[in-house]
DNA sequence: GTAGGGTTAG
């Protein structure tokens, strides 16, 4: 207090100035008490002093008022250290972490000098906010001012270190700390375990014995809790059974934390012994232990232990009815998930958005994706508002059936929640839209995102492979390469699939071994899957068969498949009878090798040998995969099977399709009839060429949507020639942009070519 | 005025 300022604050009566002077708690009594006080100083005219303004702004702050306390901050022409953190420590309180690390540095450069109190204050909103270079920053500030031998500054540095994975500092600190208490030594096991390192874990469990600390509860349930989030699994059992070895007996916090890593590590034998002691314990009334035990069921395919403990647990509660939900779509039993669920919301059960979004993913994953968009409608109409775990679980059931106006729909609430920076959401819409066609939209997407991991990166690459666009796989394949990131084994997948897509042999090689010689990555069965297919349609088949030959890895059905498509393409019989053996054997349920082979002999016009096969099929019970198409128009998706005649505007699509077959052949265009399957004869084949899915879908389209509007069709095998051709034609008769995508990639069409330049 | 543990959704 200056000596001018003085006499003024002998003008604030006694009762104001205790108010002041008094405790935080007792402040709290009274906001109006606070704007009392306020006035009396304004009155006074002593709120120019740094004390008396320090002590009001912790006031007003304390209410969280903090405009005013700012406001009174800002108009002292000379505030004081305390008026800065007073401010400081309630915006930390208040959980403000930016607001207050922003007052700080109007505080730092003022030139005033943090003290012992600030400090900790900023090191905590450091590490909520895992600024791990504004910390380290500060850290050095309070070296330079000698203030980091005090123990308060120490603890929250340790802490700051902690929260931002930064153990090498952590332990550095840990190491200079006089005292160690079982807190900290805790903390330091937390951390190590987050990271994943089982010998740290077990030197500091040591260390703590030999200087006479004892793990507790905490201790072993935070080592637990961070090896299964850092998905180290093994190391979580192994703890839990050195826990349990060292006479430590695990309550429910325990169990509930090292079962999900039993269920991810296939420990089926530990799960079912956890069950025993939980019931022995009598631990099997907390709804964590039980969610998590179905859980841990669910993840080792156990569906017997699911439904047994489900039924057990009386009261419905809503953790464990989510969990229940997850393990049944996991093993397959979506159809038992929607009736369960069906269920629960008759019953008026409480449904969260964990509930909405695990049985939409559950769809999703398992082929029921209309049913998966429908929910996802009626989440909302529910009432449930969608987070950044739906939003990736919906948008692949809208790639998978191409519903672009669902996939945009979601895009935009994204945008108007602000998930936009999520990376899951991100990467799950450059798929979405990839996956419709719209590969512009993805590299839209991907451009906008503040932050790219790896995922969002390959799905990106993904995305331009599966539309044929080589060049541009390559060129973010470079530009990947330039950022932190490593290319894994699936960047690889996208790098070789596009240059097979194109015919690029020369750069697939260079890949092939730029793959293992500079990422030491081991080629997978994908990668060779690539390789043969990328000789085989280059004509290279006899390098194709070699390089099967050689192989380290076995080859499995998608090795072999590849090189007996690319037979089909190059019409060899011999090499294709040899693929066509090894895809029986491997795979004597699929009819799909069957009818390659077929199609082969058939394009050879090698009848016999056609119905030979036929036969076969036939006395195997095996009936060829029918063809199906999916359209949206106007917000519907329709399916289309292959030679459906009972569909409701079949005349219609005849005629039209008349009309097409009429304009072809006067351009000069013949069905090519090495795509028709059966020995008969020409008019038939003909005929049952019409019939094929996709042009039953894109003439739909013609018929049921305004001129112009582009049309996008999804097929459920790899489009024909016939339907190739076909659909070129319309793209320019029509005028027409026609996207198909099959089991293998896009077709652009337009104006009478396609994208993929014929070669495919 | 710093400091520790749980289940279910991608």
């Amino acid at each position: 207090m200056t000596k001018q300022v003085l006499p003024l604050i002998e003008k604030i009566p006694q009762t104001i100035l205790g108010f002041l002077e008094s405790s935080p708690s007792y402040w709290s009594s009274s906001l109006s008490k606070t704007t009392q006080a306020h006035a009396c100083i304004l009155k006074s005219g002593a709120q120019n002093d740094g004390y008396i303004s320090a002590k009001l702004i912790a006031s007003y702050s304390n209410y969280s008022c903090f405009d005013d306390a700012n406001l009174i901050l800002q108009s002292i022409p000379d505030p004081n250290v305390y008026s800065f953190s007073s401010l400081i420590y309630a915006l930390t309180k208040s959980k403000l972490y930016s607001q207050s690390l922003g007052v700080f540095s109007r505080m730092f450069s003022r030139g005033l000098i943090p003290d012992t109190h600030v400090l900790p204050n900023l090191f905590k909103v450091c590490a909520e906010l895992s600024a791990f270079r504004a910390g380290k920053q500060i850290h050095c500030v309070a070296c330079a001012l000698g203030l980091d031998g005090d123990g308060f500054v120490q603890g929250s540095l340790f802490h700051m270190y902690m929260r931002c994975g930064k153990m090498g500092d952590a332990r550095k600190l840990f190491d200079r700390m006089p005292e160690r208490d079982v807190v900290t030594c805790s903390a330091l096991l937390c951390g190590y375990a987050r990271k994943g390192c089982l010998e740290e874990v077990v030197r500091v469990l040591s260390e703590m014995e030999s200087s006479g600390i004892e793990p507790n509860v905490v201790s072993w349930n935070g080592i637990l809790s961070g090896f299964n989030r850092s998905g180290c699994h093994k190391e979580a059992v192994v703890m839990f059974q050195k826990m349990h070895h060292q006479g430590f007996l695990p309550d429910e916090v325990a169990v509930s934390s090292v079962l999900p890593s039993v269920g991810d590590s296939g420990r089926l034998d530990i799960g079912r012994q956890i069950h025993g002691y939980v019931i022995k314990q009598g631990l099997l009334k907390d709804k964590c232990v039980i969610s998590a035990m179905i859980d841990m069921y669910g993840k080792s395919g156990y569906v017997h232990g699911i439904i047994k403990l489900f039924e057990q647990f009386e009261l419905m509660e809503t953790g464990v009815c989510n969990a229940c939900i997850t393990g049944l779509s996991r093993n397959g039993l979506v159809d038992k998930a929607l009736e369960m669920f069906k269920l629960f919301k008759e019953q008026k059960m409480e449904l969260n958005v964990v509930s909405w979004t695990s049985i939409i993913a559950g769809c999703a994953q398992n082929g029921k994706d209309i049913e998966a968009l429908e929910l996802f409608r009626e989440m909302q109409v529910a009432g449930v508002k969608p987070n950044r775990v739906t939003i990736p679980s919906m948008l692949p059931a809208c790639g998978n059936i191409a519903a672009l106006v669902h996939g945009r729909s979601a895009h935009g609430f994204a945008v108007r929640v602000h998930l936009l920076d999520d990376v899951h959401v991100g990467s799950a819409l450059i798929d979405m839209y990839s996956k419709c066609g719209r590969i512009n939209m993805s590299q839209v997407v991907f451009d906008m995102m503040p932050t790219k991991n790896l995922v969002c990166w390959n799905s990106l690459m993904s995305g331009y492979s599966m539309h044929g666009k080589a060049k541009e796989v390559m060129s973010i394949f470079e530009s990947l390469v330039r950022t932190r990131l490593k290319p894994d084994f699936i960047s690889f997948t996208s790098l070789l699939s596009a240059c097979s897509q194109v015919g690029l042999t020369d750069e697939g090689w260079k890949y092939f071994g730029m793959m293992t010689e500079e990422y030491g990555i081991k080629p997978r069965l994908e990668h060779y899957s690539c390789m043969v297919s990328l000789l085989g349609r280059a004509g290279k088949l006899q390098e194709a068969y070699d390089l099967v030959r050689k192989m380290p890895l076995e080859p499995d059905s998608c090795v072999w498949g590849a090189l007996l498509n690319s037979c089909r393409l190059q019409n060899n019989v011999d090499l294709a009878e040899i693929a066509a053996e090894k895809l029986f054997d491997l795979e004597p349920e699929n009819p799909g090798s069957y009818v390659l082979l077929s199609n082969i002999y058939a394009a050879k016009g090698m009848w016999e040998e056609v119905d030979s096969i036929r036969n076969k099929m036939e006395s195997l019970g095996m009936k060829k995969n029918p063809g199906c198409s999916w359209i949206q128009v106007k917000n519907k998706v329709y399916t289309l099977l292959a030679g459906d005649k009972s569909l409701p505007q079949i005349d219609q699509i005849t005629e039209k399709m008349d009309e097409i077959s009429k304009e072809m052949r006067k351009s000069g265009h013949l069905p090519n009839l090495d795509f028709a399957l059966q020995d008969v004869d020409e008019q038939e084949q003909e005929q049952s060429l019409w019939g094929h899915s996709e042009k039953l879908a894109v003439v739909f389209g013609l018929l049921n949507t305004p001129e112009g509007t582009p049309l996008q069709v999804i097929k459920n095998l790899r489009i024909c020639g016939d339907c190739h051709t076909v659909i070129k034609f319309i793209s320019g008769y029509a005028g027409r942009e026609i996207f198909v995508r099959d089991t293998n990639r896009f077709h652009h069409f337009k104006d009478g070519v396609c994208s993929c330049g014929d070669y495919w």
